[in-house]
DNA sequence: AATGAAATTTTCACATT
DNA sequence: AATGTGAAAATTTCATT
């Protein structure tokens, strides 16, 4: 479902054009050429082709769940003794249908399955279980409430300008 | 850390501009007017108002974690017999420090914390995993890593125009 | 909630090194 | 290949009605 590019060789221009807009989408072109040390329209290109590229996946607002009043967060782990195709693809289906579910990964050793799920109450959370329990068979599903939120960033870190990655050696 | 506003009323319209933006970012004020059926003036002044309150956190460029050469994602579960402020400030003090940790819950349950992490590689996980067992006492740490990721996003769910939030009543 | 307008920003064609 | 110049188009932002 999620498409990941090739990693790409990343000059330290780059880097830090992109921690820059990481940390804050709404910097203008010329703010980021500033940061940067280069000229508004030698950063406009590189923006876009880093884009172009994959590397800037999509721009977004980060809303706050608090605000929206969603700010439970469940982990779920899941097992199963199902691996067919076509369960899986039952899982999925349910997965994307359901809004609540905000991550979702197949692991690997003792649990198969592991979901992020972002609800306003306890009471929501059992209903997006049954939802879940009752689209597809589950051998073993357990649930671990967040107490708090000790950090949460959507920032991936980025290569050390010292360090730069080069894939084309 | 992570400061959390209180729950805000929204009307229908304001629901539609934030599932707007927390899809696409780039929309241009008189897109999103357009779709939520406003003025332009009238949306800039809700998107404004809904940046004011909070609910809108932030903008932020999402980036490609295979592009970046950091595709690796490890869930590190984490126990511990110590309990005190200090133990706690040094926790958090190490994982604010270290850009891989991208999530850290307290959590209830068998375990006290979870920590998603992004790295390169399982020997880039290595290094994570000593350099926070090295500055903080944990007495027990299981990694689970992610073989692959089904669902990942930044939108939170939203309730529907039929059931409008009201929290003032 | 609509009008209008100034300031800023994006976007790109073209020339340069 | 990547950068600088300049200019049109789009957008943001806000004062006024």
């Amino acid at each position: 479902m999620t498409s990941r590019a090739r990693p790409v060789a990343l000059d330290p221009a780059d880097i830090r054009i992109l921690a820059a807009l990481q940390e804050d989408g709404t910097l203008s072109v010329a703010a980021v050429a500033e940061r940067v040390n280069l000229s508004t329209n030698a950063c406009w290109r590189r923006i876009k082709r880093l884009e172009d590229d994959g590397v800037i996946r999509r721009r977004v607002a980060l809303l706050d769940a608090g605000a929206l009043g969603v700010g439970v967060t469940v982990f779920v782990n899941v097992r199963t003794s199902e691996h067919s195709d076509e369960w899986t693809r039952t899982f999925q289906a349910a997965v994307d249908a359901m809004p609540e579910v905000v991550e979702f990964y197949r692991m690997s050793g003792e649990v198969d399955y592991l979901l992020k799920v972002q609800v306003a109450s306890i009471a929501d959370y059992d209903a997006v279980y049954r939802r879940l329990t009752s689209a597809v068979k589950l051998t073993d599903v357990s649930s671990a409430f967040a107490m708090e939120e000790m950090k949460h960033t959507t920032a991936l870190p980025l290569p050390t300008a010292r360090a730069s990655n080069r894939y084309d050696d």
